[in-house]
DNA sequence: CTGAAAGCGCTTACAG
DNA sequence: CTGAAAGCGCTTACAG
């Protein structure tokens, strides 16, 4: 080891670079040893480190959909949090997927400090070994024992159907995900039960990627048909999807909100601007990554998270309805 | 090392779990040593491997920008050519930022494999320390040593202007991007170049972020000038700018290409599908990530990358120039 | 073909 | 306060 040519043992070089010089490095020497270790421009290295302490200061964060203007603010929030103390890193699969085991495995055999897994499926965490801390983001609708964070959807499917029959819609078509993510039949179903109970009825569903020109094809596809049956709103379970809905509706020269109302779920940045601007139910990403790193943080300082005074294993940030002129001034519909 | 109570050592264990078996094991032990493995569901440890054979089996991808669709099939590619062999990771770093040099020490002391590096500024380069097998993306406009792919931007610009003469614009508008990246100096100096050698005026540049509705608003704030001053068409720096135009245009309810052309850069899966249809020099973004992966292999390979018969040490993907409908029939512009 | 041994670069009890 | 030593889990010459 080239700083122990500091003139100190490779023992103090390593109480130093790790912080551990409280009462056990007198302050001589903790100078010799950071001076050599600027003049050398030494790193410790990350492996040897590792091993040697049974894991490595990385902590991985899983996801299906790296490259989504919606999960890109939760990256974010969880850097802010987690980003001094570990590094952070990105698994990269195939688009909309979570890794195999296999690559689970390779993961985890890099020991990782922490695991951060977003937007999980049931099969993958049945299949995920018991590893260390992990915490789970966006996971509504799934079943486990981890700590997590989630929006409250449902709440905001609520709200969004409160919405929609005070606007005196009584038939709404709803335009849902085919990604099998738990949320979305958790949006779905508490929006159409909510919706029913307010005696809108619940006209047609249809279901398509997270991609706009995916989500005009379907609208422009399922439009005729909605229309007939009466549809004045389409529930959209994502903004992109909404903004493919929107597309297409000026492409048919319908009026939103007059003939046809529309909206979605996430409150992207474009949805603020478009135009008409976009009625829909704002998830707190950067909020739901920094929790998520806080919770993490917290396991691994070994805290206990559903001891007196924790904030408890499963945390659920509030959603919010923002309303704007894609639903605003809806004319009243005919039966 | 749990597998040995197979039978055999730990050294025919190693030769077996990472396939050096050409003629050291007998079939018997190999037989005996897989089925401990499985039964045992054993898996090598990547951080003790790593260590004792000098370099992880990691490549990380440093960018800039991950959460950007133009940037998932980039990363779509890499992964189609290297994910096989080696586990890809993301570096994150803050958006549109590229890690800063501590950051990138802690990086490399994982001891990656490799190292892509997408979009790199000359700082970045100048401050990396010589590591080990590297390969450049995206760097137009950068000088470096290192083995690089990049898209022939300028090509692309040039045809894009002289597309634009051939419809008649005589003056047009450019919208930039802030982000300092290189490759956004070069479409534009290539661009406005040949365009003036073709006798069009580009009469106004401006610059936003990547960001549509950031575009959106630049150009609300600039049409007024640009009209006064003849602007017939918007060349955007990136499909995404184009975007945020085109809405703009809607709301202003300037007819496409009627009144103003709108061009864009990358060829993103929307431009097909939006209304119109957007005029857009085509980067092969998921070629890029091949190329680039596979220039890395080779260099993990130890393969010379400029001897003979190699494909070289710097790659440069044609662009192409994509016409549809936010061009195709503009009406010729008055003076 | 096989195993004992050294070593990768660190950290952490343990004596002093 | 300090250093010699063991050990983290593997791989790879090196003898046999």
């Amino acid at each position: 080891m080239v700083a122990a040519r500091a003139g100190v043992s490779t023992a103090t070089v390593s109480l130093v670079t790790s912080g551990k010089t409280a009462g056990r490095v007198s302050t001589d020497n903790i100078a010799k040893v950071e001076q050599a270790v600027s003049e050398l421009g030494y790193v410790v290295d990350g492996l040897g480190s590792s091993l040697a302490r049974g894991r490595s200061n990385i902590v991985i964060l899983v996801a299906p959909d790296v490259s989504n203007p919606f999960f890109a603010r939760v990256i974010d929030g969880v850097r802010s949090e987690i980003g001094a103390a570990f590094q952070l890193l990105l698994s990269v699969t195939e688009a909309g997927q979570m890794p195999t085991p296999a690559e689970v495995r390779t993961l985890l055999s890099l020991r990782p400090a922490g695991l951060l897994v977003d937007a999980p499926s049931a099969e993958f965490l049945a299949a995920l070994p018991a590893a260390g801390p992990m915490v789970l983001l966006d996971t509504a609708g799934v079943e486990s024992a981890a700590p997590s964070v989630n929006f409250d959807v449902a709440a905001g499917a609520v709200l969004l159907a409160d919405h929609l029959a005070g606007l005196g819609h009584t038939t709404v078509a709803y335009l849902d995900s085919t990604t099998g993510t738990e949320t979305f039949r958790v949006r779905r179903e508490a929006f159409c039960r909510h919706a029913r109970t307010l005696g809108m009825e619940v006209a047609a569903q249809a279901g398509t990627t997270i991609d706009v020109s995916a989500a005009a094809q379907a609208f422009a596809g399922a439009w005729p048909q909605w229309q007939r049956q009466g549809v004045t709103a389409v529930v959209c379970c994502t903004d992109t999807h909404a903004y493919g809905v929107l597309q297409e509706a000026r492409v048919a020269r319908l009026d939103v909100p007059g003939q046809l109302a529309v909206t979605g779920f996430d409150d992207l940045p474009y949805s603020e601007t478009s135009s008409p601007g976009l009625t829909t139910v704002r998830l707190p990403a950067a909020e739901l990554g920094r929790a998520a790193g806080r919770q993490l943080l917290r396991l691994l300082a070994g805290e206990e998270l559903d001891g007196p005074g924790a904030a408890g294993r499963s945390l659920t940030l509030d959603s919010e309805l923002v309303v704007r002129g894609s639903t605003a001034s809806s004319a009243a519909p005919g039966p």
